[in-house]
DNA sequence: CCGCATCCCGGATGATACTG
DNA sequence: CAGTATCATCCGGGATGCGG
């Protein structure tokens, strides 16, 4: 029987999550500030430790996660749980206000599998000709 | 019977078609930089001139439009074009790419209406409660 | 483990003035 | 009309180190 109480995680973060050479800059639609739109995506399976998030998230800096993980606690989108004990538990779960840009980055991933290779041809043709960089 | 050539235009762009009040740092979607999804919109019913453009984008200096038409035409969602002539005329417009991202910005606006205020009362909230701003 | 303080850099944005 | 050039500013993002 497998239990699951607040003690206990969910299954581990894929720190593969996203793809380090995926072409974010070429990717027009952003949802709230540059790591908003993953860490929404890392708490869709359910609350998450602010280690647990830094590993999909490789390499971010903890003051930047605190930054992305206020906006988001202060514009409703996140909710911060302090468990009180004598180990420090935190956990940051989406509010139902949150879930609702799961939908948005559906539509911006399904927009990207349709048209961003379009785009890298785009700027590859445009760097080749100059005039754009 | 009425006609359109090259050298007459559609009907002017609304000057109000944004509304400067509109709290635009709630959206947390927004779509290529800070202009592009608003230029998208100002190209959707035909080709426009850089000077039309100016006038719903109100203040926008001529310098920041043109860099962010230069993006937007290096990813391949705009085309330049120049017509020759006596006097120099230049317009820009969508391409089948750029007309993709109407509907992303259907979708944004969509989640605006029906969740903004969420977001204004959310960020409300925290204001009065301090430990946000 | 979680998070804040400080310092820093580069890019995005803008004001102003000038040009073909 | 359709931009360019220059200078100033602001802010996101990050490195590093400290504190509860």
């Amino acid at each position: 029987m497998i239990e699951r109480d607040v003690t206990d995680s969910l299954e581990p973060l894929d720190p593969e999550m996203f793809d380090p050479v995926c072409p974010s800059e070429l990717m027009p639609i952003r949802v709230g500030d540059k790591w908003a739109g993953m860490i929404v995506q890392c708490l869709e399976g359910g609350p998450r430790r602010f280690s647990e998030l830094r590993v999909p998230l490789r390499n971010i800096t903890p003051k930047v996660l605190t930054q992305s993980l206020r906006a988001l606690e202060r514009d409703g989108y996140v909710v911060r749980t302090v468990h009180a004990g004598p180990a420090r538990d935190v956990r940051y779960a989406l509010t139902p206000l949150g879930r609702t840009l799961l939908g948005v980055l559906d539509v911006a991933r399904a927009w990207a599998e349709d048209h961003l290779e379009e785009v890298m041809d785009a700027r590859e043709a445009a760097a080749r000709t100059g005039r754009h960089g």
